[in-house]
DNA sequence: CTCATCTACAACCATTTGGTTGTACGTTAT
DNA sequence: ATAACGTACAACCAAATGGTTGTAGATGAG
């Protein structure tokens, strides 16, 4: 179980990063193309400095790197880091169909019995 | 826009309440049936009223909800908060989607030309 | 070369978070 | 009736979060 807590706290940064509204905003205009931090502080109405720590979140949740290229940093979406979320959210969905699976056992069980 | 701002806060609450390896377990417990409070506390090595705030913020999110029985309280696992968290990344998978298209076209468009 | 731009990062601040202990209250069991 | 149990909630604390301003280093443009 000690291996795991790799794995859990990699999950705690991933969902940290999507529970705020300008880091999901920055996840889907990167996802578009890459797109300079200065192009993406230009959107929000906070300063350069907060859109930058607001990238760096992403970037250590793994859900978007940054490349450089001249003087600008290009920052883009990173595939694996939305799929290790969803992956996540599925394996919960699983747990709900075994349970809905066991209900629906029980209830035949209950059928065939009288 | 400022219709989304509920929406918005509602995902807010939502991610944040996956970003604990905590709470995490203890959706995935829940779901698997009902459980009291202290019958969760028990698996944890934290007092009582730290469970009992993890299952308040569960609650607040809509992954869960209570239902008081007897003296105890049973916690139960909400299906559609699981569902609205996987309705947003699948948008955002569709928005990868959409850009693999969209460079899928570029790249037919650059063999007719030549 | 010089200046403007883009980025990085430190220091600071208010608020939130994740935890604690302690107290109080309703419910069940003896 | 009394004790034990399960819950709720307040008060407190340390650390993390989301924001600010200010300073400094690279890089590109004129």
């Amino acid at each position: 179980m000690v291996v795991d807590e790799l794995r859990e706290t990699e999950l705690d940064r991933l969902f940290q990063a999507f529970a705020d509204a300008t880091r999901r905003d920055i996840v889907r205009r990167v996802s578009d193309g890459g797109l300079s931090v200065s192009g993406l502080a230009g959107h929000y109405a906070m300063s350069f400095a907060a859109v930058q720590k607001h990238v760096a979140v992403l970037e250590r949740a793994g859900l978007v790197s940054k490349e450089r290229r001249g003087r600008e940093q290009l920052v883009h979406a990173n595939r694996d880091g939305l799929d290790r979320a969803r992956q996540l959210l599925d394996e919960y969905e699983a747990i709900w169909r075994q349970r809905a699976g066991r209900i629906a056992e029980i209830l035949l069980e209950d059928e065939e019995k009288p």
